[in-house]
DNA sequence: ACATTAAGTTTCGACTCGAAACTAATTTTG
DNA sequence: CAAAATTAGTTTCGAGTCGAAACTTAATGT
């Protein structure tokens, strides 16, 4: 049984990249977390950016997140924005500022330049691995997979450049679909 | 080049492990970070049982490390005891219920079913990538390991079952050098 | 012996986090 | 269709996290 040999490796990682994260959020006076949240918000797409979203993410309460997401306010980095159809729905949209401060910062340079001291082949065998390990946490106990709508079962291809989501019923281009779903739902 | 994606998947498993940790140590009212500390100092030898060394391994500051260990020996789980030598010193011993408490959490529950879901190849392969990211992760940053002996430079095999360290030039025992030790260097 | 360095604690202020009470909007149900 | 239940989100409280800086005590260097 290799399970504490890969706990303690994994566990690890995700210490040094925590370190990497503080160092990358505090020369603009950010927390690990509300880098982490800005970095999902970046990266999600128009159905995924709402603090019901971020909650689920993270694993948190909603009340913890209305926080944070009212300091990345304060800072300038995202904007509220009240959803038409239903009042009670608020979408986060990024800022050009905070857009910015997502790509100098995530991923945290030390990670990028762990990555770039491995062959390609290794980093192909290293990726293949982790969504391996992913894919089995997320099934083995029942979790949301949160993935883009590349590799959701709801997703259908119309033409090359044109979607349609079978969940939400509603078109999809190139771009919305490498964006992460909050009802993303794994093939198979 | 699959920064991003390996970046990714390994933020993604970090989340969902700190979920973990939040559900587990909830039932005893701990915090990811002290069950983390806890963790730690479980695995760790008796150079490597100090308020500095958890400082460095969480790459936190000592006073935060200083509150957390109070709220630690507050729940009964940890002890402080003076070093003989070094009067500035103190060693952090866990309590039996501190290492009852991490037997029964560490690794959680959650992680521990996702692991035996897989085949021991896939387990073996995935220790294999993780181990690779770490070992590439200190190495480009110029950090440090934090090992057991096993793989540490300074450990001289005298006989089957008994080691030295060259650097703080003391004799070890086998179960020593299964444990994290804050001087480990990489061979190499 | 005096200055410097190292380990650790304490205090402060901003932030994290869960729990619970709360508002407002939508949906369900009778 | 109106009352009840549900859902999204905010606010408040108390304990804990976290870095910075001031502080104590002990060891080391010159």
């Amino acid at each position: 049984m290799k399970t504490k040999n890969i706990y303690n490796y994994i566990e690890r990682i995700a210490e040094l990249l925590k370190v990497s994260a503080r160092q990358a959020g505090s020369e603009h006076g950010l927390q690990p977390v509300q880098l982490e949240v800005l970095g999902y918000l970046s990266v999600c797409n128009q159905f995924s950016d709402t603090p019901m979203a971020v909650t689920r993410y993270l694993g948190q309460t909603k009340g913890t997140v209305s926080q944070t997401i009212k300091v990345l306010e304060r800072k300038g980095l995202v904007l509220k924005e009240s959803d038409i159809n239903d009042r009670r729905i608020t979408h986060i949209k990024v800022t050009e500022q905070g857009s910015k401060l997502f790509q100098d910062n995530i991923p945290p340079k030390m990670f990028v330049n762990a990555c770039q001291d491995l062959s390609y082949i290794q980093q192909k065998e290293i990726e293949a691995s982790l969504k391996l390990l992913l894919m089995s946490f997320i099934k083995s106990n029942n979790m949301k997979s949160f993935g883009t709508c590349n590799s959701c079962r709801y997703n259908e291809k119309i033409s090359d450049d044109s979607f349609y989501c079978k969940l939400v019923k509603v078109p999809l281009t190139l771009s919305d679909i490498a964006l992460i779903c909050i009802e993303h739902e794994n093939i198979g």
